[in-house]
Formats: structure tokens, sequence, C-alpha cells
DNA sequence: TTGAAAGCGTTACCAG
DNA sequence: CTGGTAACGCTTTCAA
């Protein structure tokens, strides 16, 4: 088996417990001593069990990460703040993909509740009560969702709407689509809220075509509908829409921008390798998988942290190339 | 805390000992009593703690999985079929992000070698020796990556250039491009060993470009060449550069596929989604996962198997509308 | 068929 | 400053 700390106790001729002083608290050690065992760690290249030693901590080392669909474009960056944060806080990160179901997550989370100090969830479709049931099972922190009181990282949907519509009325559109996202989707209702403040602040006209599937194809399927409702523009509930969208106008030989303008949301990776590139609203992924990772360190360090356990990052319109003056304009 | 062991004992009016066997070995307790052992542990919601299983079995039930970048879209399906099979096999993902760090990687299996039964590395980017090393420590399983007589899951990406290089001839093409990924990329080694094959099967014409980044940005990079070669198509090493080329000759005004045919190598989502939609070579990356998985669970339960450790998955060209007859033809 | 006891690798506590 | 001992939650002999 793999080296223990009786083999470095043995070594350094003295006892385990000391060894493990040595190594977690060096300063109730002698210099002599901690630095004789800290020579023999080093060279047997022992480095502790993690699970043995959480089992008398009780805290595990490890941090829990669930994600709906690692093939949505909009998850990897998440992931990867999270990954980056847990990595610098020394902490090991299990994750899983549920594929879209929500049975699946609360299923998960009561497997993973035993192994972990806490559990990220990203942007989790189970209802608010199985929500609140996970939470009560362990330290939970919610990332693109927000339900009661719980710790939760969001973006501000509704100000990055504004914007959006800011860009389009500045050009000159009047007549804008919304093609929407699925009905259960928090943020999809966060971006219709926004879009109709926004809509009605300008004196603008808004048209509601959908919902459809967040995918290409839902993009595709909308497409017609949009054309025939004699919209200048059009804002996706997200990129991946948008794309669809981009796609079909240039099958039946719409110009964009100059016919319509195409406006998308999350800014993934895709939107400025597209032609024409995607206008669309930018938010910080990364930054928020950090955030949340943060927001759980804390929470475990004091449970009942007076500050606040719920932050809102601000987001970024991307103005890039399918967006363009109003054709009457 | 949690309900521990004790706690369903207590309620069944058991031993611990005996709520372990009625739970992991029913067929060795008296039915009335597995009953009664099983309803308290329904009850109480008890499921054992995994880590203090696996000091005890030797096995944690947890698997590790290192991928230089959960950015790069080739990843994410990988990783998916990963994450489907083993929570079939009822095993836990350790998820690693190494930001193509090679120096992490070997960092990472150190630190996860104890908490998991093996590892699947995903296209490492460490050295041959290294990884020998890393091999040494726990149970590896390579995906995309071939070295020595280590584990591991491949593409056929001599054949998928066969295909490739195929079509292009079968359209007319003579003189065609190869827009090269890293030199130190194992792949790109690959995928060039089967282009060279068969360009001098076919009595085509090679002209290399690069290497580049396989990013959008390499391929922006390369299309001013890959023009300048006066080639009538070009293979780029990943889909990513390819977009880039599709991107570069776009705004010089190149017509795809009149002009010029474009192809890519991967298969990622996005390919399908652009317009003109890319003519790639397919891989299997799901399947790649699962297999991955597989292979690993396979080498934990017969260590020395005599069966094949390593396996060699078939690509298959998929023919979309970035290539097409050539100019000349 | 069941229970007691030992032990996995670690840390925490209490003597010394 | 150091060592012995107990304990974390579980599984696995070994006896009964």
């Amino acid at each position: 088996m793999a080296v223990t700390i009786k083999d470095v106790a043995r070594a350094a001729g003295v006892s385990p417990s000391t060894v493990c002083r040595a190594l977690s608290t060096p300063e109730l050690v002698r210099a002599e001593t901690r630095e004789r065992v800290q020579r023999s760690a080093a060279e047997l290249d022992y480095s502790p069990n993690r699970a043995a030693r959480g089992l008398i901590t009780g805290r595990t080392g490890n941090l829990g990460l669930i994600v709906p669909d690692l093939g949505n474009p909009f998850f990897p960056g998440v992931v990867k703040g999270i990954q980056a944060r847990a990595r610098e806080a020394d902490y090991a990160v299990f994750l899983a993909d549920t594929d879209e179901d929500p049975a699946a997550e609360a299923q998960l989370v009561r497997t993973l509740a035993k192994q972990v100090d806490g559990i990220v969830l990203c942007s989790p479709r189970m209802s608010e009560q199985e929500l609140r049931g996970v939470a009560a099972l362990t330290p939970v922190v919610l990332l693109n969702r927000r339900v009661g009181r719980l710790p939760a990282i969001t973006f501000d949907n509704v100000d990055g709407m504004r914007q959006a519509v800011t860009h389009l009325t500045a050009l000159g559109h009047r007549r804008i689509a919304y093609v929407a996202g699925p009905r259960a989707s928090w943020s999809n209702r966060e971006r219709v809220r926004g879009l109709r403040l926004a809509i009605a602040a300008a004196g603008a006209e808004l048209i509601e075509v959908g919902p459809v599937q967040p995918q290409f194809d839902g993009g595709v399927a909308a497409a017609d509908q949009v054309l025939a409702a004699g919209v200048t523009a059009v804002i996706a509930y997200n990129d991946v829409i948008a794309l669809g969208l981009l796609s079909r106008l240039n099958v039946r030989g719409i110009a964009v921008p100059a016919a319509i303008s195409v406006l998308g949301f999350d800014d993934i990776a895709l939107s400025a390798m597209v032609h024409p590139s995607l206008t669309t609203v930018g938010l910080p992924m990364k930054s928020c998988g950090r955030a949340g990772v943060d927001l759980l360190l804390g929470l475990l360090q004091d449970p009942d942290r007076f500050g606040s356990t719920r932050r809102e990052l601000g987001t970024q319109l991307m103005v890039r190339g399918s967006t363009g003056p109003a054709p009457s304009a």
C-alpha cells in the first residue's frame, strides 16, 4: 500500500502524533525534530490520507459540483472558475453531470453529501422544495438561481437586458422580438422581467416568441416566426438559440444585421467565432465559479455569518457584428 | 452529524456488524432480521460513509479524471461519457482541470491517488517519463494518447485522415494544405502520419502550414499562408482551427467551398452550427469516455488481465457544407 | 445467524 | 515538546 504516517514516524524515529504535528502545526514542535520529520516525509513522498483525516476532523477537503449538462457551452467556464478557486484553497472537486435530469440532481446531492464539505449547485433544475430539502443535508451554494435565502451567486440579468435594449433602441429599433427559453428556467424569467422593464422604459414594442428549447435547433425553429413578426431586431434567451436563428436567417437569405439585428446572451466562446460575430450580453462565468467557491468556503468557516450570502454579478454587453442600425432608420 | 451505522443498529435492535451484513451481504442474515434492518436504514435514510468504508476495504468507489482544458470543446463530450459510465457503476468522479499545465497534471495525480481507485488521464500533456511515473502510483488509463504499454483508449486518427483525403481527392483536389497543431501533441503526430500516408497513396500534393496553437486564432493566423500556397483544399488539425480559417477566409472574401474547401477534425458541436457548416472527421467522444472507464474498472477487477488494455476507436467523416468540388475540376 | 473485537490512517486529547 | 490512547465510521475476522 501507500506510505502512511507510521512509515514516516519510523523513519524519523518519532511517534505518529509528532509526525502529525510537525506537518500540520509545525510551531508546536522543536525545530530539530520538525526538520527531521519533514525530511523523512519528503523522502518517502508522504501525503496524508484525506479520507482518514476527514473521518476524525469532520472535514473532507472535498467539494461537490453538480451541473445539468457540460455539453452546454455555458457551463465549462463556470466549472473552470470553480476548479481554479478550489485548487487554490486545496480542495478537490467531485463533479457530476445530471444530463438535465432534476431527479438525478437530488440523488447525487444525497450521495455526495457524505464525502464533501459542501456542494455547489450550478443552475439547478429541481424544484424549490427539493432544493430546500437538499440544503438541509449539507452546505449548499446556488449558482445562477435564487431561491429564498439560500446562499447564491447570480448574474444581473435585468441589467443585462437593459444594456441590450438600450443598444438596440439607440440603433433605432422599435419593434423587437424575444425568443424565450424554457418556462421553468429561473434565468429566463429574470431575463423576461428585465426585458419588459427596459422595453417599457424605452417605449418600444416587444413580441415574444417561443418558448423553445435552449438549443441550436430551438433557434432554427423560432427564426421563421421572428421573421413573420416583422421586427427589425431579435434578442434570444441565449447564444446557442441566437446561433440557430443566425443559421436559419442565412438559409433564408436574410442579411444580418442589414435586414435584422440578432442579439444573444451569455457570451459563450463560440459567439466571437461565427460570422457575423454575435452581439451578446457577457456573463463573468469564471468569476461566478470562483465566487461560488468563496462563498461556500466562507460558509464553512462561519456557518451563521452575518454578511450577505447572496451576490449578484454584473454583466457587460459585447457589441459585435450581428447588430446594426434598424433598416428604416 | 449524519446518521451512522450505529444509529441504524440501535433502531433495529442489532449490532453494527449485522447492519453491515444485512446491507452488503443480505444472504448471510436471517430474513426477518434483514428486513428489520433494511427498514430502519430506509427510515433513517442511511447510506454508508464511503470514505470510512474505503479505509478498510482499500477501495474508495471514486475515480479521478484529469483534463487539460474544459474550455476546449473537445473535452466536455469525453467527460460526459466518463460521468455517465461511472455513475452506472456507482463510482463518483473527481475532476481536475489543469489549464494545460503539464506540471499540474503530475501534481494532481499525486494528490488524487490516495482518494481514488484509479485515474483517467484525458489527452495528458506531460512527458512519457512522467506518465510512467504516475502510472506506478495508481491505476491509470490514458485517453487520446498512447505511451508504451500503458492502458489507453485512442481514436484511429490515421484512418480518419484517410477518409478526409479520400473525400477531397474524390472531389478532384490535388494540392492540399494541412494546418498543423502543436508539435508536442500526440494526436497531431498521428494525424500527420495518417495524412502523409493517404496523400502519398492518392498521389496528391501536401503543403504543411504551421504549427499553430489549436485555437481559433491559430486558424485565423494560418489562413493567409494557406491562401498563398495556392491550394484548393485545406485540412486543419482540429475544428477550432478550421473555424478560424473559415472566419479569416470570409473576411478576405474567399468563398467556401467554391474557391477553397475546408476540412476539420473532431466534430465538435459547433461545427454543425456555423455557415457553411464544417466537414470534419467525427470522433466518438462519449464512447471514448465510457470505454476509458470500462477499461479502468476492468483493470481494477483483474490487475494483470490477459486481454488487451489498449483500444482504438473508429472515426467517421462528416461531410457538410465546407467542402466541394475543386475549382478547376 | 449474530455479536465482539480489531483495525484501516488520521488527529485530538491528556499525561508526562 | 513529545508519546500514548482514544476515536472517527466502517468491514471483517473469529467465536459463540
